[in-house]
This record gives C-alpha cells, sequence and structure tokens, in this order.
DNA sequence: ATTTACTGATACTATAATAGTATCAGTAAA
DNA sequence: TTTACTGATACTATTATAGTATCAGTAAAT
C-alpha cells in the first residue's frame, strides 16, 4: 500500500525546505544535499514542479528555486497528482479498458469510498501544516 | 493510487464466487469463465488462497474449490495482505533500507495515520457485506 | 572576457513489481 | 482409460519506478 512514490516523497521535501528559506531562492544541489536526495532526479522532480507553477526558478550563478504560492495553498494532494495521477478511479482500470463489471461493481463502490476519504485528508495536508508540525 | 492489484481484485471476485455458491466445489474453470479472468493466472492465486486457509480444494472430476471460513470472516485486508503484503509501513522503507529522516519524519507519521485509516476500513469490508451489497 | 555556479531539456539505463502464460505430474469421478 | 480437475513451478511480457548522464544556455563573480 505505498501511498507515495519517492516523486512526491522528494517533491514534498523539496518544497518543505523552500517553505522554510521563504522567499530566497536555493539551488538544486543544496536541496540535495540537505535532504540527501540524488541531485539529477531533484532536478527533474523540480523542472516538474516548475510546469505546474508551484515553485519558480532564477538561472546562472546564485540561482535556484523558490516557491511560487503560499505554503498554505500546496496540498499534497496536489503534488500526489502531480507525480502519482489522479488520485481516484485508478482502480478497476486495466490498460485503458475498463473493467467488465464497471457499473455494477460492488467493490469499486467501496474501493471509491476509501479513495475519496483518503483524497480528502491529502487535500487537508499543505505544506504549511507539515512545517508546523516539523518544527 | 492503485488501492489493489490484480492479484487482490481476482481473489475477491473469487471468494465472492464461492461464496455465492455456498458449500459446493467450483472449479478454477468455472471461475475464470464466470468473471472473466485469466485461467492460470487465477489458479495461482487460488493456490495461495490454500496456503492462507481461506479455500479448500478437492481433485480430480468434479472437484474444485470452496470456503474454509464464513464469508463474514474474511476481511478484504486480509486478501490485500496475502497479495500486496503489509498495508502500513511500506511507505518510507526504500529498498529495505529505513529513510534517513526515519523517527522525525513528519511526512512519515501523517502517512501512517491515513493508512490505519484504510486498513480499518478494509478490515470492516468483508466477503459477506460486499455479497450482501451485490444481490 | 572567462570562469563558475547555476537551470532547461532530454535521452538513457537499471530494477522491481505486476500481470499473464505454459507445462508436467498427479488425482478421482465417470 | 478417458476426462475433468488440482499441485507445483518455470517462464515471459509489460509497465512503473528510480536513478544517471549529457549538452546547451544563463547570469553573477572574478
Amino acid at each position: 500500500m505505498k501511498l507515495l512514490t519517492k516523486h512526491t516523497d522528494y517533491a514534498i521535501r523539496a518544497l518543505l525546505v523552500l517553505a522554510k528559506k521563504n522567499n530566497l531562492f536555493v539551488s538544486a544541489r543544496a536541496i540535495a544535499k540537505e535532504q540527501n536526495m540524488p541531485y539529477q532526479f531533484l532536478r527533474r522532480i523540480l523542472q516538474m514542479l516548475i510546469k505546474h507553477k508551484l515553485v519558480v526558478s532564477k538561472e546562472g550563478g546564485g540561482g535556484g528555486f523558490k516557491l511560487n504560492k503560499p505554503p498554505k495553498s500546496i496540498p499534497v494532494e496536489q503534488i500526489i497528482e502531480i507525480f502519482q495521477g489522479n488520485v481516484q478511479f485508478s482502480e478497476c482500470m486495466f490498460r485503458k479498458k475498463i473493467c467488465c463489471n464497471h457499473a455494477a461493481c460492488v467493490i469499486r463502490k467501496q474501493i471509491q469510498k476509501i479513495e475519496q476519504i483518503v483524497v480528502s485528508k491529502f487535500t487537508k495536508i499543505t505544506i504549511a501544516t507539515l512545517l508546523r508540525d516539523s518544527i
């Protein structure tokens, strides 16, 4: 039951680092070192975060990344969506083909309920709440 | 957020078929046909269910499988454990190595809470409750 | 100007998990 | 003795996950 992949996990930790440094640019190198993450892997993750407007970057020496919105506006749910796709409805789908019992499937309905709970939990957890808890 | 793999999904459906047929032996062939599952794949799943004492088998012609306990004593949580391993604590572990921030990790604590909720939900859903809902 | 510290973009590889297939040996009812 | 079944196990295909490597460009510092 792996709820988070490494992508998501690293992304959250990177965003927490940026949140702590407030409005300063922090380089990928510095984040990777502090959080003990593989540098090139982290860089790709940061590129994704830029594409989804969660962070902005500054090129050149002294450049790096900083948050593009307040930590309270970045729910973990959104980060999961970026790196793991839609949280709901991935069950009972198989290779783009909807499972044969789609409409009637009891199991699917139960799973959906649980997924909805998980989503609502992850929506309430934000970079801000994680930051608060980690201090 | 794939909560169930095909193994688990097929296992649940197979157990539902057996629950419906009550105390009669049903062959893997018949289950596979009714539920539109790959036959050999299902057979391996049934072997696992035997190993974990959820079903018993009868060899030879007219043989097959039947439940080894009442449907209400088979929570979905147990089936998940059999095919997907322990539901909890799989997060923040990476290749048998515990993540560096193990003790202090805020994210891990939040995930654990959510996992516990998921587990408790899946414990309440049993073959009996699914059967009831499907009629 | 040129070195240095950085990002942008993208191609590549390794490993593990998931899903599915195939085969042979044995059992028991018809 | 054929037929319909299970037991056991080896094999393959596909996808997801994780991680690496490289080249081009930018901008501050010297």
